[in-house]
DNA sequence: ACCTGAACACCGTTCAAGT
DNA sequence: ACCTGAACACCGTTCAAGT
């Protein structure tokens, strides 16, 4: 049964994400990816050192496709509106790709402590919400404000993940849209 | 070595929360807690059903005091700074009490799905600052208000215990009140 | 009533071995 | 190179047994 595919290290990730997605990040088991994929228990160890460097690896998709989403979303538009399409971006992401997201960002996740290369690209996240919010307001704290916009997004991505609010998707889009928009009126007040 | 504890329950619960809050809470594991505690690894299962239900109850505890907490901290105040002051003691207590509110917001969580009182517990926040909202601003839609509101602090305080901005819990408190002010502003207007 | 110890089916990881 | 299977020290949970 050797050569079972052509890419075992992609069908590894796709199962570590199909089981984040049934049934949470934290259950996430090598032997089950493993067996999901048609392989050994051991066999994922040729792909990856171990299970915190496969869910890092499912991470790393998550912060490229983040990154690649939000960059699109803040083309076309004046600085105002774009600060507010990254932050709507960032929610939709959330709830579109649930699993990466909770692997990026959920506690005892790898993103944090464990690997370098994950803080530097949630670090690049920040500045393209930074310099979008510099652009804005150039004469305000634009470190804080961005601090204080991420949370509310971050804030709504997670509640409505984790269905704490009986939050649906387009009203999440919509809510943090809103919400946005009366914090950045706020704040320029 | 039998009566070990005039509280085994309690002893249990103090172990829980000292592992979550090393370790953090996906890695609490009922035989450490036990051998924490000085008992046999079954001994829990005389107090608890099962692991979820010990995280359950050490879950409760946090939001019995989140509750007390909160409506202490909005006794004095006229509608529009009990809502700030409601916000502000959220992130507070999220910083003060880290692994209670990992263990009650937490993915994976038995706040969530698994026991019931639990999710009746976190509706009761969530009207508490639902009748605070209404109060200051009866015109507007109280109930989107409040998600927005909440998601603003339920964001900051994952992202400050978690480490991901580099936050202190001082910088989160003025934050959070600086944000709440304009998130309030903006929507008043 | 309250606790223990052996047992079962799991888990991550290592290692010798096979092709 | 790539994969397997046995082994080790863990895990949650059950169950018969002790006081």
């Amino acid at each position: 049964m050797a050569y079972h595919h052509g890419d075992l290290r992609r069908a590894l990730l796709d199962a570590t994400l199909a089981l984040a997605d049934e049934k949470g990040a934290a259950t996430v088991t090598l032997r089950e990816v493993a067996g999901l994929a048609g392989v050994s228990q051991t066999a994922p160890y040729r792909h990856f050192a171990d299970k915190t460097a496969m869910l890092a690896a499912a991470s790393e998709e998550g912060f490229v496709l983040l990154r690649e989403m939000m960059i699109e979303a803040s083309l076309p538009t004046e600085p105002r509106a774009r600060v507010i399409a990254l932050g709507v971006t960032y929610v939709e992401f959330a709830v579109s790709h649930r699993s990466h997201f909770r692997l990026m960002f959920g506690q005892g996740s790898p993103a944090k402590a464990t690997q370098k290369g994950l803080q530097a690209r949630a670090r690049d996240l920040f500045q393209l919400v930074l310099a979008a919010v510099t652009e804005w307001q150039p004469r305000r704290d634009a470190r804080s404000a961005t601090i204080q916009i991420w949370a509310l997004c971050h804030g709504m991505a997670n509640l409505t993940i984790e269905r704490q609010l009986g939050m649906t998707a387009a009203l999440a889009s919509s809510s943090t849209r809103s919400a946005l928009a009366a914090l950045l009126d706020g704040l320029s007040a």
